[in-house]
DNA sequence: CGTCCCCTTGAATGAAGTCAATACGCGTGG
DNA sequence: CCACGCGTATTGACTTCATTCAAGGGGACG
């Protein structure tokens, strides 16, 4: 079930037979099965273990006392949560399940030993942490000056480049398993004006998005609505697209 | 000079005697002097070493190919940038100085040695690391759901928990020595806009803005609008405010 | 068959942006 | 010393993008 752990990390550096190993090992503790719009984690709750992201789809979120959610990260297959967390008394945040998901958890302990274990290994989660910064960051100037047009379809573009970048896009088609209202509260809008924002892509031709299915048929021209580099990513030399 | 820098590592932990020299050794490696408005670095560049903020403030910033900007931190004194950040080919933003600035570096090799030598210093830093992460949420949630009254409040909030924790707040007074423009750029609005809210703040009597200084007079209030949970800054018992 | 969630659409409203003009302080150079 | 330019702050009038409110439709599920 490390499989798209071992994608994601290979995006960093080819990972040694053994390196794979340790994190197939790792991978197979603590798994959990959770179902969709289940906490994981919740907010105030002592940080436990590093939750890894082996099959499906979850969301970290915050709810202000008032009841608006902000949706902050996104995680897929492959994904890791904060290296470390423990290290803080308390969450800040929750992070739920989207999809069925399945998720291990490495221990501190786990942790340590396999950094020191395998130096290559400490370098690709201190890698994923950069990577998984700087998407923050990108967020940021998505919501503080990209329009509704162009945070869509940011946001379309750069999972699927992370889905591509661990197999999970086949060609120009990813999945996309979440609802307009959840859109709205990652990009910051209304589900409405998301509604309607979708509407355009479509209309215009770009995107097909329908069932949960999203395909991009103009991944060129989505990125340049969108501003979109993905250099902020960090995949590897191909950009995580597929092999020549 | 590492004066900062030992205050905002405590926040986290008490430094032994032997800690505190080795930060102000390696704090004293690399040091520069930038004027205001000047790169330390660029998007672009490799990675050197990590920045560590002895004085002045600094903020990180991303630029858009049409010339929009967007602020995305800021750097106070005792911060630091991205640990191990040279694991990344390139950086994905530009780091400038507000105000004179002076910063250190610490290579690889600093940083390798001092974590080595001290564990209470390495999960220091990645508590840094952390706190860091969790301020970048909390800007999402901020960009993604408060209203500009709420988001001006929220960084003026932000920045003098910030700065009391290191000793730069008197009382209810702090430096603020940033533009409206450079608000703009941090909230994502106008600059007209947060002028505009700001006269609102002031007339309501919860602050005071005049020549670059920061006077709270309710910030008790100012949370309040702001909903303000200082929680996401994981500060010391006291949440950083004066010892009693 | 009803209920619930999600998507869609229209119309009215509102928050923030843009454009434009003015004012102020500061440094620079004539 | 004063004129000028420049960056910053302020204010007004108008526009625009996005929200809110409201209603209806479709599919999944009990």
């Amino acid at each position: 079930m490390a499989t798209f752990l071992i994608r994601r990390l290979e995006q960093f550096a080819k990972l040694s037979v053994d390196d794979k190993d340790v994190l197939r090992v790792a991978a197979a503790q603590r798994v959990r099965r959770v179902a969709p719009r289940e906490d994981i984690v919740h907010e105030g709750d002592k940080p436990r273990g590093v939750s890894v992201f082996l099959d499906g789809w979850a969301c970290r979120y915050k709810t202000l006392e008032d009841g608006r959610r902000q949706i902050i990260a996104y995680f897929v297959p492959g994904d890791m949560g904060d290296l470390y967390n423990f290290v803080l008394r308390e969450m800040d945040h929750s992070i739920a399940a989207l999809t069925p998901l399945t998720v291990a958890e490495f221990s501190r302990e786990t942790l340590d030993e396999m950094t020191a274990r395998s130096p290559r290994i400490g370098q690709a989660f201190w890698w994923e942490t950069l990577v998984f910064a700087s998407i923050q960051r990108e967020w940021t100037v998505s919501l503080g000056l990209r329009t509704a047009l162009e945070r869509i379809s940011h946001l379309l573009c750069e999972l699927f480049f992370r889905l591509r970048a661990v197999g999970l896009a086949d060609n120009d088609t990813c999945e996309l398993p979440v609802t307009q209202v959840d859109l709205g509260e990652t990009v910051g809008l209304s589900s409405v004006h998301v509604n309607r924002t979708l509407q355009e892509l479509r209309a215009s031709g770009l995107i097909t998005l329908r069932d949960r299915t999203l395909i991009i048929h103009d991944l060129d021209a989505l990125q340049t609505i969108a501003l979109f580099n993905p250099s902020y990513l960090h995949l590897g030399p191909q950009g995580g697209g597929p092999a020549l």
